[in-house]
DNA sequence: TTGGCATATCGGGAAAAACCGATATATATT
DNA sequence: AATATATATCGGTTTTTCCCGATATGCCAA
């Protein structure tokens, strides 16, 4: 749990709106009920949904990514990403204890 | 409170190596001892001891009491910086509920 | 195997951040 | 008034971030 990746990554407006997003999968990314929601959101339907190129977003997701926030699961040609909900608690949790 | 501003704040090592020495002055700081840490501790202690220039500091400084995270005390030639607990506090809620 | 679609990666230009040294400002002392 | 001390601000260089378009890779369908 690197606090400066997690921060750094947590430091961009349009980055903190996919997670917001990602929080109700089913209300932001209808378009995707067919497909379901257990392993979260298409990289495409964020993008068009974001509105930044498809390599920023595929940048943006893999830094969210590495800093733990979210998990990837491929699929066919696809990529899954939700969030990872024990980050945001350790993280919460750190704020009030390491900080 | 802008939460890109306050996670900018936050990605920086030497920042919050400052955030933390700040939860314990009388630990981190006893030089300061006689001067007392109601209103925190002065910026010349946290140069010395973080080792980059006071340029450097002072800025740090100003972006973290910028993100309300520490708050500013003048007292004759001294500036004196303590923590904002009240940020953290609602920092660590946000994460759980908003983000 | 060819083509199409989804995603990842690469190379780059513009803007911001990380520092620094020099200088300005404010306060205190003599 | 002159000097000293603490901090803030300014100007600049280097590194990082923000995005983009182009290209590569991986999977699927015809």
């Amino acid at each position: 749990m690197d606090q400066v990746e997690i921060f750094k990554a947590l430091s961009n407006k349009a980055r903190l709106q996919i997670l917001n997003w990602l929080k109700d999968p089913e209300v932001h990314f209808p378009e995707q009920a067919e497909a379901g929601f257990a392993n979260g959101v298409c990289v495409g339907r964020i993008q068009e949904k974001v509105g930044l190129t498809q390599s920023t977003v595929s940048e943006y997701l893999t830094s969210l990514q590495r800093a733990g926030l979210i998990t990837a699961t491929r699929t066919g040609q696809w990529t899954y990403y939700k969030r990872n909900e024990e980050t945001f608690a350790a993280l919460s949790k750190l704020i009030q204890t390491d900080i």
